[in-house]
DNA sequence: GTCTATAACCTGATAGAC
DNA sequence: GTCTATCAGGTTATAGAC
């Protein structure tokens, strides 16, 4: 393995056991047992180290999500769209890579959302957006009717929904008394996707001041 | 205001805005005002610090949801729970605080539930174990026929919900182009409880190795 | 209770030999 | 590409004067 993947990896392991700010370089080329110069040599810095390894989980999460929306909007062809299968393109590769190979990174990810870094922000606006857009179209589709504000406000209760089953699992062992078991990732998915879809589908409720 | 209060206030609004990592105690006591020795004098570390400006928030959602639950449980009497009455005790404190007053603070909220700390993770058992366990009883008596834990599960993607639209309000505002407006609290309370109610009455998903 | 001064240590980054 | 050595600046925590 080259020193860029040692460093890469023992990054990952470190931040999310640690958290990324209590994580020291000197920390990291400890564990990966290379030396504290590698880093500023392979990367420039600790941010852009943190991006790379950020990039490495979440790229290959967005290309499945783009390849399962695909294959599915081809199938329905002018057809309407099923939202059991857009729902599943949208959660099946974030349950299946953060709750399998990725799983120690997963409550990092959770961070991410609420990590104030501006880094982040250019990383989520240039990767992130492009995704949710066309899923936002895909799930227009599916749920003709419902409002795009309200299927927005639904959407990102959903990746609440998601990304805390992924990052907080040992909330939901703790809650459970270890009676409910999220790395059985078949069951993390039937189950959200069957919470999901009640949630989408709910009537819209009646608010004041509603917005267009 | 006491010098205390004006170190818990300057904590709070710096770590809401760059993390508690990021967050030096010369920082504090700078936007505070106060003297440099004074956090260690009134506090004993930083990490007491971080536990005492989460306590003062914490403290008054939880004690007002177990007021609301009370209310609506005594309203039942022995007749069956109106889950309505049980979301909205949940949902309304929680929403109201930290979509609120405590609106800067809600990020960080959002974070503690992922950030790995010990200290947390002992405030959590002491103070919110006891808050869940009872919120779980009463949501089975609004739900009979759900399996426990299969609210458990739902009642994790609930909270991953409302964590994630209090924690996350930028990306709600990103996502819609400005067009939904996470500050409007009544409206947020509203949607949640629609897509929530509808997401925990949802039919349960057949699943193979189901936990029992 | 509040201050100053400082101890003891850790941080990211880099220059320069190999 | 990889090492050592080091820079310049930051950190928490505390001792001791007022």
């Amino acid at each position: 393995m080259t020193t860029k993947d040692r460093i890469l990896d023992a990054a990952e392991r470190l931040f999310a056991r640690d958290g990324i700010e209590a994580t020291s370089l000197r920390a990291i080329t400890a564990e990966a047992g290379v030396n504290l110069a590698a880093v500023n040599y392979h990367f420039q810095s600790k941010d852009a180290l943190v991006l790379a390894v950020i990039a490495r989980r979440v790229g290959p999460v967005n290309e499945r999500r783009l390849a399962l929306l695909d294959a599915c909007e081809r199938e329905a062809g002018d057809g309407p769209l099923p939202l059991q299968g857009v729902l599943d393109a949208f959660v099946r590769p974030v349950v299946e890579i953060f709750g399998g190979r990725g799983r120690d990174f997963a409550p990092l990810m959770g961070r991410l959302y609420t990590e104030p870094s501006e880094s982040m922000e250019k990383f989520y606006r240039s990767e992130g957006e492009p995704v949710a857009e066309r899923f936002i179209r895909a799930y227009q589709r599916a749920l003709p009717g419902l409002p795009r504000n309200e299927l927005v406000w639904r959407l990102h209760f959903s990746m609440g929904a998601i990304g805390h089953t992924l990052a907080a699992s040992h909330m939901l062992r703790i809650l459970s008394n270890g009676q409910c078991d999220p790395s059985d990732v078949e069951g993390t998915v039937k189950r959200l996707e069957a919470y999901m879809t009640a949630g989408l589908r709910a009537p819209v409720a009646e608010v004041q001041h509603a917005m267009r």
